[in-house]
RNA sequence: GGAGGAGUAGCUCAAUAGGUAGAGCAACGCCCUUUUAAGGCGUAGGUUCUGGGUUCGAGUCCCAGCUCCUUCACCA
């Protein structure tokens, strides 16, 4: 069947050849975009342009891939799409050229093409590109996914993200507003001074987080190497060496496992400001994703409203396929089938529509407020800041200095604490009582100093560390020190190892880098903050998969490679 | 690694009790110059994820495996 397919289009690419036309295309000079062409009809029509010298209609010249194709004889409509926007072209065998109209009978879903004529809307008022003439660009063999409900297999959308991108512009804009984010911190810290940097991915110590590694090995110089699990350790060198702000959007790879929030690689923004603390890295979390989901939340509303007309929609649809099978003219079986399908999916739409509504309502009140899943995350600043010791008592009902009590409540939650340090049982205790807790922003601070081997400690408390995690719908997003800047310390705590950490995360003594700090780094500020999960956040997306392009999955297995 | 779910035409999905595997879209042929998921008539299209087993007969039941999803475990 789709050799068949394939064949069919081969055809009509040897067709295309024929004509002597390269089915495949070269440059294409002077393409607008969808979108611009549509908004300049827009104005045009409201009479913005009344007294401009253009004549209606406007010419127009725009490129994209064919995704609805309507042949009628003498005249064919087609949908064009491109990267940001699809809009309608009109092919008339009277208006093209004999060889352009023999061109346009060839033309299948998928093909890219481009189009010129004049812009004007159809009787029923869809702006339409009148071709005068039209170019292929791209034959396409393959057949589209289904026009309609476009690619819905999770499998397929991965695995060939290209189908997915063609097919659901939800998920072509999703992956458009993670650039946009990026873009915008990368903007936010480039205005405080910061410097963009590279550290190496391939490292001989791996350091700067508790984690696995992947291991490779390089063959000239004959050793293994690790795949980063954290750029930490480079970027605070940087500090010795004098560039006092830093970033890098590092991809770091940890050999662990994979769900819902961990991909084995993923973004972490770290940045180091020199002379700072763990209270600047507060305002920059909050100033930089606070004003990154800001243009969002004045989409919420609107968004709510095209939730409930889809409904809407749905159940109009669900009544005319009543009315059909009243009139004999469909199988019943089937259009209730269809019916429960679509009663299921306008179900679901109005339960999403209100969690949209009920944040419209706060942005209606001046905060900057998102949907996630099914709650609501108010962003507006400043976010709350709680101390460690203080959720934990307040949650598990144990006071942190009191050990006993603290073993019992992890005993009662059943976690084997006797093998485990005394601050390794506090942090599985705060992580089963207080973390689920923390739905909106709020900024957990100071933890016991022996889990945080890179932090300073409080000068009036050994035993806490002047850290923070940011937490955000149960999800940890950020982390942030006052940074240890004591190489003394720094190679002491490097050493220990806790119990109950877990074997293959053993803290790998950085010699190097202790030689750095000896050289003296400045006290600074510095933080890591979860890039894909910002991006899960602020485009409610449940699963970290859905905002990396190319997420790993299992390679498929190739019959008769073996 | 544990538990649960899913895998049927290129795509989206059906198949009631174990009894000839269907529909829409896409494709192919014909008609149609303002259509809107265009429409009409016709044609073709299947290793029901893979491999075993039970049975007169398996998409359906059993066993093993593969992939994906959910969840738990793991996870700075």
């Amino acid at each position: 069947m789709l050799e068949k397919v394939q064949a069919d289009r081969q055809a009509k690419l040897d067709a295309i050849r024929a004509m002597g036309i390269d089915p495949y295309g070269w440059r294409y000079d002077n393409v607008e975009p969808i979108p611009s062409i549509l908004k300049r009809h827009e104005d045009f029509a409201a009479g913005k342009d009344a007294n401009a010298e253009e004549p209606m209609p406007t010419p127009a010249r725009t490129a994209g891939r064919i995704v609805l194709l309507r042949d009628m004889g003498k005249m064919i409509f087609a949908h064009l799409r491109d990267a940001e926007g699809q809009m309608q072209i009109a092919l008339r065998k009277n208006a093209l050229s004999e060889a352009n109209w023999g061109l346009a009978k060839l033309l299948d879903l998928g093909d890219v093409i481009g189009v010129q004529g004049p812009v004007q809307a159809t009787r029923t008022g869809e702006v339409t590109i009148w071709a005068e003439e039209i170019t292929i660009l791209c034959k396409g063999l393959l057949p589209m996914p289904e026009k309609f409900h476009g690619l819905s297999d999770i499998e397929t959308r991965t695995r060939q993200r290209y189908l997915d991108l063609m097919t659901n512009p939800d998920s072509a804009a999703r992956f458009r507003k993670r650039v946009r984010i990026i873009e915008h911190i990368r903007r936010k810290l480039n205005e405080r001074n910061y410097l963009e940097v590279e550290t190496p991915v391939l490292q001989s110590i791996y350091g700067g987080a508790a984690a696995r590694p992947f291991t490779t090995h390089h063959n000239t110089l004959h050793c293994d190497l690790f795949l980063r699990i954290s750029p930490e350790l480079y970027l605070k060198r940087l500090l010795v060496g004098g560039m006092e702000r830093v970033y890098e959007f590092s991809r770091n790879f940890r050999n662990e496992g994979i769900d819902a929030s961990h991909n084995p690689e993923f973004t972490l923004l770290e940045l180091y400001e020199a002379y700072a603390d763990y209270n600047v890295m507060m305002e920059i979390a909050e100033d930089v994703i606070s004003t990154a989901a800001a243009p969002y939340a004045e989409q919420v509303g609107p968004e709510a409203d095209r939730m409930e007309a889809d409904a809407a929609r749905l159940d109009a649809a669900c009544q005319s396929a009543d009315k059909a099978v009243a009139a004999g003219k469909v199988d019943a079986e089937a259009a209730r089938h269809a019916n429960e399908r679509r009663q299921a999916e306008a179900a679901e739409l109005r339960k999403t529509a209100a969690v949209y509504r009920q944040a419209a309502e706060l942005v209606a009140k001046g905060r900057v407020a998102l949907p996630y899943g099914d709650t609501v995350i108010d962003y507006t600043t400043p976010w709350r800041r709680a101390k460690y010791a203080d959720l934990l008592e307040a949650h598990a009902g144990v006071k942190i200095d009191d050990v006993p009590a603290v073993r019992q409540k992890a005993r009662q939650l059943g976690i084997a604490e006797h093998k485990m340090a005394d601050a390794v049982v506090i942090n599985e205790v705060f992580e089963a009582t207080a973390e689920p807790t923390l739905t909106q922003p709020t900024f957990v601070c100071d933890y016991p100093a022996e889990l945080c081997p890179l932090t300073r400690r409080d000068p009036n408390d050994p035993n806490t560390a002047l850290r923070f995690e940011l937490f955000i719908a149960q999800m940890e997003i950020a982390n942030a020190y006052t940074e240890l800047n004591d190489p003394a310390i720094q190679k002491n705590t490097l050493t220990q190892q806790l119990h109950g950490e877990g074997d293959e995360t053993m803290r790998v003594m950085d010699e190097d880098f202790v030689t750095a700090l000896m050289h003296g780094m400045p006290p600074a500020g510095g933080m890591g903050v979860g890039i894909d999960r910002v991006i899960m956040l602020l485009t409610n997306t449940a699963s970290i998969r859905d905002v990396i392009l190319f997420p790993l999955l299992k390679p498929e297995v190739v019959s008769g490679s073996e």
